[in-house]
DNA sequence: AATGCTTCATAAGTAAAAGCGATTATTTAC
DNA sequence: GTAAATAATCGCTTTTACTTATGAAGCATT
């Protein structure tokens, strides 16, 4: 039988390794729970293997040596060894989702509002955790990036349907109005919807978002007539607050804390846009993920329905 | 059944690589010349050893995809069987004795006369073979350091009788008397040893090889007087020239080609030296020292009886 | 939705091997 | 010489690795 390489296995390189420190075949025996029967066949076959003796036997209580082509293998049976320790060791690591990369997709209100005190508490925990954020404003960007796995995990806006997609809920996020904070309004009450009927408006620009408030606002009969647009939340708000006109926006994208805006629920409401972080369908998710999910959800949850 | 990374072999990593570049366990198997169903197996054992599933098995057409874990471990596994594959690269050059280093000890007279001729010859075979010497005036010191594994194959001057050597005999080398060119002998006549009596004499230092020819010399009724000494070759030869006396020396040591010595045979001759070239006995050598052996003694049978 | 196609998993059987215990041969140490 | 230590070998049992055959799941096409 003409062995190669290719028929040598790790328990021979094991063997081998032993036999080389201890000396004696008895003794890597006992060290790796085999007979001495068992571990003399073994280099045998790895003799086999090699095409040449790996030891030089000289008899009674002296040790083993080495041949030449022992030592040859042996340098690269440590090296073999060592590297699937270590791969043990990663793989643990990544059990435990303390190594590794985390790409999450996010956009600008949750970047503000939901992700630092998360990200924090993840960090927190796994501090060697590799975390790094992806922020668009198209949702569709996110969802495409997901499933060309260059993202491990996005945050997501409703509603979603694409099969490529698993997502869960994470919470609904009102459309509130914004108003300069000198504009008079009865403070504790909502917004009639028809007030914005014909008023000069400040908006995002078109993309899904917008568009969906734009759709809900045609259909309960208002126009909506935009005179600065932009996707930047607090550039919005800035135009608010400078009196161009009033703006419906995500609550969890308005800075509330601004004293110089009024910040109001509408009546009737418009639909909440739902807020989802998503995964890629049917692949198994590094645990750390799975762990983020949860920090996210729980953490969210916590916040309570300050929304 | 806990099973551990310790019970992965080479052909679990093997087959990870097969399916994680053919996207397939069936076309993974056909490389590898087994049935798909014992590729699938192997898998599943991978995946055991694991702990988790290294691969997404989306059914129907689509591509296996690989999980985080099956990235991790794939990464070992190719520089593991890379590592694998080196091995046997240099396990060939180590059968054809082309690579590696060859430790030769050696003495002067061989160095000049016998030794250039081989290396040579070894370095056009195998160029990559990385030859060292080691020159000793002392023949006890080379058999030590070849006992000890510090040389892979030395030059000797028997007797041996150290039974931790194996050597072959190379030549045998006359000893001859060395006299000044323009001392009137009869120059086709051998020189008689009982016309060394009384006479000042130049020799080598009281090393084992020195000690030969005073023992020798005296049991003739010659007894040996020094007025010069060196185990330089070099400079014994000088002194004769210099007329500081006679020289005893083997045929080897004298540079011949000087027209300002003279060289006879003695009458009586002298029991000659002889060298062999030995090894460690019992243990395995590298095919190169075997071939440097052989070469050694082609060349030697070649120079004919020059001595 | 029924079908065919591709893919992988699983079951059953067989052949190979890996391992064990006992024995033997060889060598050193005394 | 005898005792102790070491590894190879033999017969045997158990384990495993592989094969073939079959089943199940998903996609694509009709």
């Amino acid at each position: 039988m003409n062995m190669s390489l290719q028929n040598i296995e790790i328990r021979h390189l094991a063997a081998l390794r032993a036999v080389a420190e201890e000396g004696s075949f008895g003794r890597a025996a006992d060290r790796l729970g085999f007979s001495q029967s068992a571990v003399s066949q073994q280099i045998a076959g790895l003799e086999r293997a090699v095409g040449q003796p790996v030891f030089d036997r000289l008899g009674g209580p002296r040790k083993a040596e080495m041949t030449p082509a022992g030592r040859l293998v042996l340098k690269h049976a440590e090296s073999i060894l060592a590297r699937l320790d270590l791969a043990g060791q990663e793989l643990d690591k990544l059990r435990a989702g303390t190594n590794g990369r985390l790409v999450i997709g996010t956009f600008q209100s949750v970047s503000v509002k939901l992700l630092p005190a998360v990200v924090s508490l993840v960090r927190k925990e796994t501090p060697d955790l590799d975390i790094r954020l992806v922020e668009s404003d198209d949702n569709d960007e996110l969802i495409q990036r997901l499933a060309d796995d260059e993202l491990d995990l996005s945050f997501l806006i409703g509603p979603l349907d694409d099969d490529r997609i698993e997502a869960i809920e994470i919470c609904r996020d009102p459309f509130v109005v914004v108003l300069p904070g000198d504009v008079e309004t009865s403070s504790e009450h909502n917004y009639p919807l028809s007030e914005l009927e014909g008023r000069a408006m400040v908006g995002g620009q078109a993309c899904s978002c917008q568009e969906l408030i734009d759709d809900e606002l045609r259909s309960a009969g208002v126009t909506p007539e935009y005179v600065f647009r932009s996707n930047d939340n607090g550039a919005v708000q800035a135009m608010v607050r400078a009196g161009m006109g009033p703006s419906i926006m995500a609550l969890l994208a308005v800075e509330t804390d601004d004293p110089r805006v009024k910040v109001r629920h509408l009546d009737p409401p418009l639909t909440p846009r739902t807020i989802y972080v998503g995964w890629r369908r049917g692949r198994t998710r590094p645990p750390a993920v799975d762990r983020f999910v949860e920090l996210t959800v729980s953490t969210t949850r916590n916040r309570g329905d300050q929304n």
